[in-house]
DNA sequence: TTATATACTGATCAATTAGTCAGTTCGACT
DNA sequence: AGTCGAACTGACTAATTGATCAGTATATAA
C-alpha cells in the first residue's frame, strides 16, 4: 500500500524525460495523485530521491549483465562482441530511462561532490566496460581478436561507440536500428584478427 | 562599449559548465557585474539569450570545418580520415564550451519544440559529419578506404565514437589523450581497405 | 479496547527565479 | 547648449520551488 515504488517510478520515468533540474516535486507527486509532503516522507530531500533512483539502475545493470553471462555462451571472442553490443542495443531498450537518467549532465556533476554518486556511477560504468573487455579477452585467447590490441581501451572506444548510438534514438535523433549492421560490422572489423 | 559579448561570453561558459536550468540570470549578471536587466536589455529572455548562443558555435563549427579543409591536404582518405579525427580532438580541445553546450541535454529538448533551435543543430552535426564523410568517400575513390562499406553511416559511427571520447574528457572521467592512439588505430582498422 | 508505529496529507514558508518598468547616464549630432 | 537615442540600472513583482510540520488515517499488536 506504500507509495514509495510509485514515485520512484514516476520520478525515474520524468528525471530521465526532462531531467533532473527541470522536474519539480510537485509535478512527480501530481503524475501519481499523491501530495508532494509524501515524497518527503520517503525520502529527506530531492537528491535522495535521485541517489535512491541511481542505486536502483546500478542494481539492474549489475543484474541484467549477470543474466547475460549467464544465459549466453559463444564459440568465439569475437562473436562474444558481437553478442556484447547486441546485449548493450536490447537493454537500453526496453530499459531506456535508465541510460537517459546516465546520459543527464546531473548524474556526473553530482558525482564531483556526492561521493556515493561517484560511486555508483564507476560501478555502473565498470560493469558495462567489462561486457566487452571480457569477450576481447576471450577472444585474444581463441585467437579471433588481435592480439596485439589493449583489451580495456579496445572495449571503452567499443562501449563509447555503441552507447553513442542508443544516445542518438534516445535523443531522437537518429534510429539506432539503421545504424545495427553497420555497428556490428564496425566494431568486427576494429579488432578482428586478419589472420583468419 | 556594449556588454553584449561579456554578457555571451559569460553565459556560453555557464551553460556549458552548470547547464541552462542551473545558471541563473542573476548568476550570469554577476560574474560580468552587470545588473541583471541589462542581460533582458540585450535579449529578449533567457531563451533567447540561448539561441543567441547557439547560433555564435554554429558559426564557429561551420567557419572552423572550412579552415580546416583549406588548410591541410592528404596523400590518401584513409589518412585524411585520420586527420579529420585529430582535428575534431583538437577543435573540442580549444572550444571545450561548444561541445559541452551541444552534449547538454537542453539543446537537443529545445530543439523539439524551438525550429530554429533544430536547424541549428542540424547543420552543426552536418557539417561536423561532413569532415569524415568527405574523408572516407575520397578514400574510396582511391582505394585506400574499403568500397562496400556507407560513407554517410561509418561517418556517424566514428563521429559518435569520436565524440564519445570527447565526452569522457570534458565530464572528466577518462582522459581523451590516453585513448587518443587507440582511437585513431580503431578508425583506420574499421575502414581502411585490407588488400592493400 | 487501547496503544503504537507507519503512511500520508493540507497548509504554509522562505528563497529563488525570470521578467518588467520607470528612470538615469552618456556620447553623438545639430 | 540642447536634443535624442542607445545602453544601462535599481527596485519591484508574480510565480515556482524545495522543504517543514502539525495533525489525520489505518492497520497491527497487546
Amino acid at each position: 500500500m506504500s507509495k514509495k515504488k510509485d514515485i520512484l517510478r514516476a520520478a525515474t520515468t520524468l528525471f530521465a524525460l526532462n531531467g533532473f533540474r527541470d522536474t519539480s516535486i510537485t509535478q512527480v507527486a501530481q503524475t501519481i495523485g499523491v501530495a508532494s509532503a509524501t515524497i518527503f516522507y520517503h525520502f529527506k530531500n530531492k537528491e535522495e530521491l535521485f541517489m535512491a533512483i541511481l542505486q536502483e539502475v546500478r542494481e539492474g545493470i549489475v543484474r541484467e549483465s549477470q543474466r547475460y553471462f549467464q544465459e549466453n555462451e559463444f564459440e568465439t571472442g569475437i562473436d562474444m562482441v558481437e553478442g556484447a553490443v547486441s546485449f548493450y542495443i536490447y537493454l537500453a531498450g526496453i530499459r531506456e530511462e535508465w541510460f537517459c537518467l546516465l546520459h543527464r549532465h546531473h548524474s556526473v556533476k553530482l558525482a564531483e561532490t556526492n561521493p556515493l554518486c561517484r560511486q555508483y556511477l564507476e560501478e555502473i560504468y565498470n560493469c558495462l566496460v567489462d561486457i566487452f573487455e571480457i569477450a576481447l579477452r576471450q577472444g585474444q585467447k581463441d585467437g579471433s581478436v588481435e592480439g596485439s590490441l589493449s583489451p580495456r581501451k579496445m572495449a571503452m572506444l567499443i562501449l563509447t561507440m555503441v552507447d553513442g548510438i542508443v544516445r542518438l534514438k534516445t535523443d531522437n535523433l537518429y534510429d539506432a536500428g539503421a545504424l545495427y549492421n553497420e555497428l556490428i560490422l564496425a566494431c568486427r572489423r576494429m579488432v578482428a584478427n586478419n589472420r583468419n
